[in-house]
DNA sequence: GTAGCAAGCAAGTACCTACTTGCTTGCAGC
DNA sequence: GCTGCAAGCAAGTAGGTACTTGCTTGCTAC
């Protein structure tokens, strides 16, 4: 009942399978982990699946994916300060979603839940382009869908795979989000209104350090 | 020692692995997969860890990943070719490398192992972009490492998460290599020499089907 | 002080796991 | 026909797993 011991519990399970997983995530190690008796898991939810669960309610219940704002003022510096969220909060879920969704055929629940916060970011950077098109900013011939699609699979790998495969990740993690909208802004078509997009030089990136 | 049942186990432990990853690849389900006697995996391979660590070698040795032409020619062209062949291979091995890599920390040597063929293809395309530079079709002040990387991370994303999340990949599997490569060459600022890239209709995809 | 209750502790159950051993079967080469 | 050898089969070992039970400890409320 204490809800201390219930937090430290969960806590500790998210620790143990975003390291192991379900099968290696077992009730001793989480028991231990947490500092607790192994007993106190059961009696406390009932089995190693209904304890698992609610840590995955827990965690996507405790921080929530970034969300664009209604209204375009500067698409670049908006766009980059929420793909900076969204790495953030992508990498602080990395393990946890990596183990997920590779386990998605045994547990398509869970892996559903994982993927709630990476569905509505997608979704309010999907509505906010559209917007931006709206709006006579974004070249109406372009195919949005599909570079929408490579922003949030190269969002995705960065903070997934970073750290496995460094070779493919050559930005450091840091300048890495206004990189990635600047490209994603090249290939939507971004009709300047003040700069112009294609002929301008990198250094853009350096003026901007203060976004987190 | 006879090659046919040696070939059969590694096989049925690749399914097997691809499907329950490591802890979940029991050696009962194995032999049971390969329609052969638990023991004969023993005295074969010596150990589970040993009969997974040759499937992995055998998985790796069978196929290879897709290489780009050293000459550059129609850049659209050979890159969707490229491309439908990379995602083709990735797809085949999507299971596989999504258990691997989220086993990386347990498992680095394998991980590493799976990691070979996407990293010999992303090579194959940076080493293709530069010249595509070199011969003045690319635009030389954008950031083409970025873009690279986040067109390897697309394919990397449509290849192992597709089944999982398909609100994110809207279009369809089979248009979405074209797709792919023309949202990546207009964000390298090609530089068409016979036809424009911005204003074109989407109705390339179509004409060339004979890709495989 | 005492009743209630959450948590710890020790032990046990039933099952699964990797791996071993001893023996039998069936086939190929001499 | 015999030998050698690869594979099957049955059984067992030692340890891990989820989960249970019975009892003790310690704190809180009345």
């Amino acid at each position: 009942m204490s809800p201390e011991i219930r937090n430290r519990i969960l806590d500790a399970a998210a620790r143990v399978y975003a390291q192991y997983g379900f099968r290696g995530a077992t009730t001793r190690l989480i028991a231990m982990e947490a500092g607790v008796n192994e007993v106190t898991l059961f009696r406390t939810f009932g089995s190693k699946a209904q304890l698992l669960q609610a840590m995955m309610q827990s965690q996507v219940a405790a921080t929530a994916a970034p969300i664009l704002s209604d209204d375009v003022g500067d698409p670049e510096r908006e766009l980059t300060e929420w793909c900076g969220q969204l790495l953030e909060y992508l990498r602080g879920h990395a393990h946890l979603i990596r183990k997920t969704i590779s386990e998605a055929e045994e547990r398509p629940d869970a892996a559903c839940a994982a993927c709630e916060g990476p569905n509505t970011a997608g979704a309010s950077l999907a509505l906010y382009v559209e917007r931006l098109r709206d709006e006579g900013l974004a070249d109406p011939d372009v195919d949005i869908q599909t570079a929408i699609s490579m922003f949030i699979s190269a969002l995705f790998g960065d903070a997934l795979y970073r750290d496995v495969m460094p070779n493919s990740f050559p930005q450091p993690a840091k300048s890495a989000p206004s990189k990635y909208v600047q490209t994603f802004l090249r290939a939507v078509g971004l009709r300047a209104s003040s700069l112009p997009v294609r002929s301008r030089p990198a250094r853009v990136a350096g003026t901007r350090r203060r976004s987190r």
